[in-house]
RNA sequence: GCCCGGUUCGUCUAUCGGCUAGGACAGCCCCCUUUCACGGGGCAAAGACGGGUUCGAUUCCCGUACCGGGUACCA
């Protein structure tokens, strides 16, 4: 039988894929491809998440750069299209009828002033926030208080309306979550929600059951914060007969602000400085860009590696998972309750690891692009796998080869003169002057040997060598960074390390 | 306020009743390195609290505290 396990999330507000959503996809992809399963992914295009302009676009981007591609377009045609909320105005009305017809919701008349009022009515020290539940709808306007000729007119008539959910008064719904085992609810305790809005747009409560009913969802994943609507969703796909039907639920745990409190949020990364995004996205209406994580410089195997891991283990001490890891080792009930703390030191670690046991050819073309980027231009590709092998060690973001690779491909615009100057000196010049004739005359240019001949100058001008491994580094280099001189030295070549020694020594005058 | 979740080093976490509580990130120290990193070695660092249950509780149960989520015609 054929499993079908489906995400479904809203993109934030401005459009940007946050770290929750990325994750909460990724369980899903785990769980789904470990079970065999279809990935489905739906998402809610209502309201204030109604899709900007390029968030479609933007969203398949991400995935694709996740490696997380779903197996049924959550856009476009497919065996259960049409699959925006906004073309499937006339499913959701229907069935939020058929559930008046049965008894178990209503239509209320109230005007947002009048739920304010009522809010303001009934709100003391002990509640602080009133709710439209059992004893309330008793006192407003609504299909319950109002006589059967009222109701007709009133919807003949046009009036602005929305269907509202009719919570039992005392019933306790109890259903059991992959993650967190058995939960309860109190019906007392839940508001009588709103399914169809007054603009004839569905509720997140009525769209979720009527759509995975629909679609035939088996397993639902979603953030904990919609835990406690739960027992609404529940209650929906009873009322409507469908209960046999309903998905399996997994809520997952939050991703938590690093140092405060509370949900980690876009603004969190613009104030400490990293990103939450996994890609760069550019809200089309305040043009506010927002950096993403592959722009900083991640992998995308590492972005998806310490996704996974915040918030599950293996139960081993092993970090570093492929995606073909994950997907053999993943397990549900080994996601935790808690949530994580996001922590993006650890993040990086992540990265510098994967880059260090990434091959040289799969990093190629990201690190030119890179490097290309910040103006230096690769003509020669095998002396960039070169440079790559030497310095990929030292590199925690794709974006530090620009300074640790650069030099190899472009001379430094500035060179760290001050470093030297104060113990530069006739002997120090006649020394560099001798080494540049010795290289000059170099048979075999590779590292061992250029160190050799440099080291045996030193003795001949009776000199230190660690007096003139700093000077030959940023003639080299430009400034105080970089891989072994001599292996620098190496890849450069004997024409352009010669010319920039010159260079130095002429600027030294 | 009420409801629902959660609670092991600063952070992410291991432990499914036997613990000298393990690993990783960050921190500190040493080694390697005539740059800076990488790497190697080491140090420091935790069971929220109070009751039970048990020969034995970090692990099970109950309270309290604290944290998080929800309490919208947002998702």
């Amino acid at each position: 039988m054929s499993k079908k396990i489906r995400v479904r999330f809203a993109p934030s507000p401005t459009g940007g894929l946050h770290l929750g959503g990325v994750r909460t996809v990724l369980f899903n992809y785990l769980f789904a491809k470990k079970m065999g399963g279809d990935f489905i992914l739906r998402i809610e295009d209502t309201d204030q998440t109604r899709f900007v302009e390029g968030a479609e676009q933007y969203i398949m981007d991400t995935l694709t750069w996740c490696g997380l591609t779903p197996d049924e377009s959550p856009f476009t045609g497919g065996p259960y299209a049409p699959y925006r909320q906004s073309e499937r105005k006339a499913i959701y009305r229907q069935y939020a009828e058929r559930l008046i017809e049965s008894g178990y919701a209503y239509y209320a008349f109230d005007t947002p002033a009048e739920l304010e009022q009522m809010r303001n009515d009934f709100k003391t020290a002990e509640n602080p926030s009133p709710q439209y539940n059992h004893r309330i709808r008793e006192k407003m306007k609504n299909s319950l208080t109002l006589s059967a000729s009222e109701v007709e007119s009133l919807l003949t008539t046009g009036t602005p309306h929305v269907i509202r959910i009719k919570m039992p008064e005392h019933e306790t719904i109890t259903f059991t979550d992959m993650i967190r085992g058995e939960v309860s609810f109190q019906t007392a305790q839940v508001d009588d929600k709103v399914l169809l809005k007054a603009d004839g747009m569905p509720t997140y409560h009525l769209a979720v059951v009527v759509d995975d009913y629909l679609m035939k969802i088996s397993h639902a994943f979603r953030g904990e914060e919609w835990l406690p609507s739960a027992p609404v969703h529940i209650l929906l796909w009873k009322y409507l007969g469908w209960e046999n039907d309903m998905p399996e639920w997994a809520h997952l745990p939050l991703i938590l602000k690093p140092d405060g409190h509370g949900k980690l949020s876009k603004r969190d990364g613009d104030r400490l400085g990293f990103p939450v995004f996994a890609m760069d996205w550019t809200d089309p209406k305040t043009g506010e860009k927002t950096i993403g994580f592959k722009e900083r410089g991640f992998l995308p195997e590492a972005f998806v590696n310490l996704l996974a891991l915040l918030g599950w283990n293996d139960g081993t001490d092993q970090e570093i998972f492929s995606m073909a890891e994950l997907i053999e080792k993943f397990s549900i009930e080994r996601v935790h309750k808690a949530g994580a703390k996001f922590d993006y030191e650890k993040a990086k670690w992540f990265n510098a690891e994967w880059i260090k046991q990434s091959s040289i050819f799969s990093l190629q073309s990201s690190i030119e692009k890179v490097l290309s980027d910040a103006g230096i231009q690769v003509d020669d590709k095998e002396k960039l796998a070169k440079v790559i092998a030497l310095t990929k060690d030292r590199c925690t973001l794709l974006t530090d080869f620009v300074q640790q690779a650069g030099f190899f491909f472009k001379r430094s615009e500035t060179i760290d003169l001050a470093a030297i100057q104060p113990k530069w000196d006739t002997a120090k010049k006649a020394f560099f002057t001798a080494l540049i004739t010795a290289y000059e005359n170099v048979n075999h240019w590779e590292a061992t040997e250029l160190e050799k001949i440099c080291k045996e100058l030193a003795t001949t001008h009776q000199l230190k060598p660690g007096e003139l491994m700093l000077p030959l580094r940023i003639m080299l280099v430009g400034g105080k960074f970089g891989p072994g001189v001599f292996d620098i030295a190496a890849i450069l070549g004997k024409e352009e390390t010669v010319n920039r020694i010159q260079k130095v020594i002429a600027l030294l005058q």
